[in-house]
DNA sequence: CGGAACGTTGACATATATCAAAGGGAGTGG
DNA sequence: CCACTCCCTTTGATATATGTCAACGTTCCG
C-alpha cells in the first residue's frame, strides 16, 4: 500500500509545474511533507480566511478558488486542474488562505504541509525558483484578469476566454470546434458575471455570426472579428 | 560621485522590502546589477507589452503601476511608494511587462538589471526567499482586488481602502483624521471607478454622518458603521 | 494674472444584476 | 422503460449602479 501511494505521489510530482524537474533527492524529501487526499465533488477544502497550514496539487479532477460576497456571489480566481497546484501564496501571507477553494470534479490531491515545505524551500534553491516563476504567472493572469473586470464587458471577456481556448490548438483554418471545459455556470463566475448575462453574451456572439453555440460545443467561426471584439 | 551614487544605492537598499536583510556580499553584488534614474512626474516608464529588461525600487516619490483599456480608461493595480518594488514578476514571464507604469510624483528610482539580478538569484537564495514573500503579498493584494472589483459597489470599496489607511494609527477614539496620500483622481482609478462616483460615494458616506470630508482630509466619525459597509 | 488640472454636481444613457418562469438533459427509482 | 426530480440554461421584464457628457467652481502653478 505505501509503495502504491509513493507511486501516486511521484506521479503527480511528475506533471506538476512547481516539481517536475526536481532531482530525485529533493523528491524523497518533499515525500516526507505530502499526503494524498480524495475528494469527491462539491467538497469544501477551505474556507477564506481559514488557517493555512498546507497547500495542494491536483492529481486528477479540478478545484475552483473563489472569493465570496457578503450575498453570496461569487467570483472565481482560477481553476486548478492536473498538475497545477494552488493556494502556495497563502503560506507566506499571514498564515490565511485569501479565498476560498471547492473541488468541482472529483480530484486526487497532493497535499503539502507548510512548515515542513517551507523548512526544506531553504536548503532546495531550485524549489524557490520554480516558486517564483509560478507566482510570476499566476500575478500575470491575476494583473490580467483585475484589467479585464475595470475595463471591458462581458462580451468582450467572452471573447478573450474563447481566443484564449483556441490559441492552443494555433491557428487552424475556420470554422475551429471547441468544447468548453467547465459548465457555463461555472465560466461566468470566472468571467466575473452571472449566468443569465453569460448566456446573452452567447447569444450577441451567435447573432453576428461570429460563433455557433451547441451545448457544450463552440464553433469559432469568424476569428477576426472575435479577436477585434477582445480588443485586438 | 561614485561614492555619492553608492550611498544613495544603500540608502534605498536598505529601505527596501527586498533587500533590507541582505549581508554586505549579496548587496556588492546587487550593486553591479543596480543603477540610479531620476524622473520627474509624468514620465512613463514603460508601456503594457514593451520588453521588461529590469525592475524597478523606489527611493523617494510615488510610481503607479496600471492597465489601460483600448479607449483610455485606466485601472491601477499599484502605487508605489519608497521601499516598494515593482514590475519584478513580469521578469519571469515572457519578459514583457503586463502594465504599464508612469510616475505620479518625482521620483528616484533603482532600476535593476534583469539578466544580472536573475543570474545572482540563483547564488543568493536569500533574495529568493524575499522575493517569493513580496509575491505573496501582492498576489494577496491582487486577490482583493479582484474580489472587491467583482462582487462589491464602489462606497464599499472605498470603505475598505478608508478602514485599511485607518488600521495603520490603531483604534484610536474617534474621530480619527486622515489624509488622503492621492489625489481623487487616482484613488478612483485605484478603486476601479471615475472621479464622478468617487465623489458620490463620498457624498454618500457624508450624508450617513459616517465621515466629513475636506479637500484631502477625511474625518471617520463612525468606524462601526464603516466596518458594517464594508462587509466587516 | 491666466490657464490647466482637479473636484463637484446635474441630467442622462447603458450595461448588468435581479427576479420570475419555463424548457431541456441527466440521473434515479419504480 | 417511463416518470420524476434536480440542475443547468435560456428568455423576458424590470431595477439599479455606474459610466458619460456637460457645466461650473476651485486650486495650483507658471
Amino acid at each position: 500500500m505505501l509503495r502504491t501511494t509513493g507511486f501516486y505521489l511521484r506521479h503527480i510530482f511528475k506533471i506538476s509545474q512547481l516539481f517536475s524537474r526536481l532531482d530525485d533527492r529533493a523528491l524523497d524529501e518533499l515525500e516526507q511533507a505530502s499526503s494524498l487526499k480524495n475528494t469527491p465533488k462539491g467538497e469544501l477544502l477551505f474556507y477564506e480566511g481559514d488557517a493555512a497550514t498546507s497547500f495542494f496539487v491536483v492529481g486528477r479532477g479540478k478545484v475552483k478558488v473563489f472569493k465570496l460576497s457578503p450575498d453570496g456571489k461569487e467570483q472565481i480566481l482560477l481553476i486548478a486542474g492536473p498538475g497545477d497546484s494552488f493556494a502556495e501564496a497563502a503560506m507566506f501571507t499571514g498564515g490565511k488562505f485569501p479565498a476560498s477553494a471547492q473541488v468541482l470534479e472529483d480530484a486526487e490531491l497532493l497535499v503539502i504541509n507548510r512548515d515542513r515545505f517551507v523548512s526544506m524551500l531553504e536548503r532546495n534553491p531550485g524549489i524557490a525558483l520554480n516558486l517564483i516563476a509560478e507566482f510570476s504567472v499566476l500575478l500575470h493572469k491575476l494583473a490580467r484578469l483585475v484589467g479585464e473586470l475595470s475595463l471591458t464587458d462581458v462580451t468582450t471577456r467572452l471573447a478573450c476566454y474563447l481566443l484564449d481556448r483556441i490559441e492552443e490548438k494555433a491557428a487552424s483554418s475556420e470554422p475551429i470546434t471547441l468544447t468548453l471545459s467547465d459548465k457555463k455556470t461555472v465560466l461566468a463566475s470566472l468571467l466575473g458575471t452571472i449566468p443569465e448575462t453569460l448566456s446573452r453574451s452567447f447569444q450577441k456572439l451567435t447573432r453576428d455570426g461570429i460563433i455557433t453555440v451547441d451545448g457544450a460545443k463552440i464553433q469559432i467561426l469568424d476569428t477576426d472579428r472575435l479577436r477585434e471584439i477582445a480588443g485586438e
